[in-house]
DNA sequence: TGTACATCAGTGAACGCGCGTTCACTGATGTAC
DNA sequence: TGTACATCAGTGAACGCGCGTTCACTGATGTAC
C-alpha cells in the first residue's frame, strides 16, 4: 500500500463524487448501487465508508455539489452580463437533452428528491432558491417581485420541457417541445 | 380454493394495476418491489405472473392506464367546454401537489420513463401527444399551429412547476411556485 | 347419474443476484523516545 | 540512530435482506363419456 500524498483523500472523495454524480444523473438515484460507483471509481466496496456515512449522505453531497456548480454558472452569467435568453437557449438545447450525466440536477432528479429525507430536501431547496434569485437578477425589466415571479415560471418551464424532451421517443416531438418552451420562456423573460 | 366468478381475473388484474399505480406514483418505479405490490393487493408473489409478463410489462400497463385516465379527463373537459385556465388551476393546486399517488403520471414519472425501454417510452409518447392535442383544442384563440405551440409550453410549465413544488421543503416557496406558474400558464392560454 | 380428467387463478417456497453496510486486516509512512 | 507504536486510506470477504422470477402444487369447477 502506497502512503498517499497530502490531499490524496480529498482527491479520491472528489472522484467518487464525480462518478456518483454522473451515474445518478443518468440512471436515477434508486437504480444506482454503491458497488457500481466504487468500481467505476477504481476502488473497492469498503473504501466508500472512509468518505461518506451512507448512501443518503452521498446523495446529499452529490446534489449540493452539482447544484453549486450550476449556481456558479448562473453567477458567472450574471456578472458577465449574459442575457437570460441565452441561458434559456443553452438549457433547452438538444445537447443538454442528450447529456443528462453532466446536465441540470433538477431536471434529472427533482421527482426523486421529493421522496428523500428532510436533510436532502433542505439542501436542494436552498440551492434552488439561490438559482431562482440569480435568474431573477438576470432579468432587466420589472420590479423585483415581477422579476422573481418570472424567474420561477421560466425555471419551471425549463425543467418540465427538458424532462419531456428526454422522455418522448419521437425526435420531432422532442425538438418541438424544446423550441416551443424556448419561445414561451424567452417571451416571459422579455416581458412581452 | 374458490372457483372464481366470470370476470374475476379481470378484477384482480385491475386491482393489481391500481395498487401498483399508487405505489409507483408515490415512491417511483425503481424503489417499488413486486412483493410489496402483491401483498398490498392481498395476493402472494407468484400470482403476479398470471397477470403480467414482467415488471416492465406492469410498468407499461400502469403508464398506459394512468395516462388514459388523464386523457379521458382532458376529453371530458373539452367536450363540456371547460376552459384550459380551469385545467391549469386544478393541475397546479396544493391538492394535486399533495396527492401524487392519484395525480399526473407525467409529473411523477417522466424522468424515470426517459430511462425505460422503447416499448414503455412509445406508450408514454403516444399518450402525451394525445393530451397535448386535447389541450391545444381547449385553447380558443390563434391558428392551430399557435394553439399547439402554446399547449406544449403550458404542459411543460405545469409538469415542471408541480415537481418543483413537491421537491421543495419550504411551504411558502412551494405555493409561490404553483402561483407563479399558474399566472404564466394562464397568460399563455389567454394569448396575452 | 357417476366417474375421470381438464382447466386455471392462486399458493408459497425457492432460485440466483445485487443491495447497503460492517469489519478484521494491510502496509506504507510519521512520530516518540 | 534504532526501535516500537500510531496513523489511516484502502482491501476484500462477509452480513442479512429484498429483489425479480420460476415452478411444483392446490383445489374448486366445468366438461366428456
Amino acid at each position: 500500500m502506497v502512503r498517499y500524498e497530502k490531499g490524496h483523500k480529498d482527491e479520491t472523495r472528489r472522484h467518487i463524487l464525480d462518478v456518483a454524480s454522473a451515474q445518478f444523473h443518468e440512471s436515477g438515484i434508486a437504480a444506482v448501487g454503491l458497488a457500481g460507483i466504487m468500481s467505476e471509481a477504481g476502488l473497492t466496496n469498503g473504501a466508500f465508508y472512509t468518505h461518506f456515512e451512507s448512501k443518503e449522505d452521498l446523495v446529499r453531497e452529490v446534489l449540493l455539489d452539482a447544484l453549486s456548480r450550476r449556481e456558479e454558472r448562473h453567477k458567472d452569467n450574471l456578472e458577465n452580463g449574459v442575457e437570460l435568453v441565452t441561458t434559456i437557449r443553452e438549457y433547452l438545447s438538444p445537447h443538454h437533452r442528450d447529456s443528462a450525466g453532466t446536465g441540470c440536477p433538477t431536471a434529472a432528479l427533482v421527482a426523486e428528491v421529493a421522496r428523500h429525507p428532510k436533510t436532502t430536501r433542505d439542501a436542494f431547496t436552498g440551492k434552488i432558491s439561490d438559482i431562482i434569485a440569480l435568474m431573477a437578477a438576470q432579468i432587466r425589466q420589472g420590479s423585483s417581485g415581477e422579476r422573481r415571479r418570472k424567474a420561477i415560471a421560466i425555471y419551471a418551464t425549463m425543467v418540465g420541457a427538458l424532462q419531456l424532451s428526454r422522455a418522448v421517443n419521437d425526435r420531432q416531438l422532442s425538438e418541438e417541445i424544446l423550441e416551443d418552451a424556448v419561445e414561451a420562456a424567452v417571451n416571459l423573460a422579455r416581458g412581452r
